[in-house]
DNA sequence: GTTTGTGAACCGATTCACAGCA
DNA sequence: TGCTGTGAATCGGTTCACAAAC
């Protein structure tokens, strides 16, 4: 069984640990020490120990733990045992980067369509996948069984589209698109907001071109 | 003067506080409280008010906040006066996305450059800006004056390129590859890694699926 | 009366440090 | 001996609540 709930902080370090240790098993190393872990996310080993044990009790005391067993039980944790299908809403040049983008596939996520509004794009394939008018994203969502959901289309239509991709049955929304938006109920949403984090970067840069006051 | 640190939570805030004033602004609002930020902002009332009191007492009691002059100084504690230039490092799909993305510009960004490895793509022409080769990074980055970078390589050749942009001289990197880098003194790197976005959503939409415990 | 600015209280996550077990 | 699992201590951010200012 799972936990219910997690802390935030830990649950967004848990897709890090999924990847170091697939990392690790890839070089076939067998079994890691949270240290081990630790270093390779760019955490404290105590920090690992304390995430993993909400999991369960997964690790063997001076060994550590089984580096494909401890990944299978985090993917468990985040309900990636199977591969999440995935509709891009949105065939712009973000939207078409994403569904191309091949490091989808290979940590659990398929894109299964794409919908737009420009009747120039609906039609033509990308990546694989016939556009869809945005207009069909009911039957889209029904017929591909798509459960997830990228939202890159421009600002103005994302709250008629967040609310289209709910009511089609959508449950998780990864937004590309700034801007504060109603979130349905029965819906997860996060938001990346690539100006944003450049002007977060701004300050940060800033602060370390002064090394220390004068 | 601005403030030499602020606690992260707070720094990844203010561009929110940017965004929901200039909004404010663009609808003829010329004083605004803290209630009315936060309602926009999708924050505390409270914690609008303890975030801008980091920055300086611009507000006034009974009142509110100008809005213009509070943008504006927001601005100015994340440096955001100028504009920053931005070269963009890797021309594939999400780099030609990236330099296309108008969103930036109206933000304070402008992509002045973009590179790539491949010869094909090399000399091609992505929202008005002509692909270098990448090895020629160090005198784009002279030439064009960059200070900013988005980088949109493969995983492979990550490290190689956030070096080679350290040592052009580049103090802000916003990374779309997953998977750890060394980060060179002097840079201040972020990464956004879009499958582990999606790996979180899947954790919060199936919490969501089981409303509360039988 | 209204709203800011802020010390104090609160809350939750991180880190420590060690008991427990292979 | 080595490393996990975890209570206890610590740290830092959020929220509260109110005095100060308009």
């Amino acid at each position: 069984m799972t936990e219910r709930s997690l802390p935030p902080p830990t649950l967004e370090r848990l897709p890090v640990y999924v990847r170091v240790l697939d990392e690790l098993a890839r070089r076939g190393e067998t079994t890691a020490s949270s240290t081990r872990v630790a270093e390779l996310a760019g955490v404290a080993p105590a920090q690992v120990r304390k995430d993993l044990s909400r999991l369960g009790t997964y690790g063997t005391r001076g060994v550590g733990y089984d580096v494909r067993g401890l990944a299978e039980h985090v993917r468990r944790a985040l309900h990636l045992s199977d591969a999440h299908r995935v509709v891009v809403v949105g065939a712009g040049h973000l939207g078409q980067a994403v569904a191309r983008y091949a490091g989808l596939r290979a940590r659990g996520f398929e894109v299964v369509a794409l919908t737009d509004v420009d009747p120039a794009v609906v039609g033509t394939v990308v990546g694989g996948v016939r556009v869809a008018h945005e207009d069909d994203l009911g039957e889209v969502v029904r017929s591909t069984g798509a459960t997830t959901a990228v939202l890159a289309v421009p600002p103005a239509a994302a709250q008629v589209s967040l609310d289209a991709l709910a009511a089609a049955g959508v449950r998780s929304v990864l937004s590309f698109v700034p801007g504060r938006l109603a979130v349905p109920d029965g819906v997860a949403l996060r938001v990346v907001d690539v100006a944003a984090e450049l002007q977060i970067l701004s300050f940060y840069a800033a602060a370390q071109a002064r090394p220390s006051t004068p």
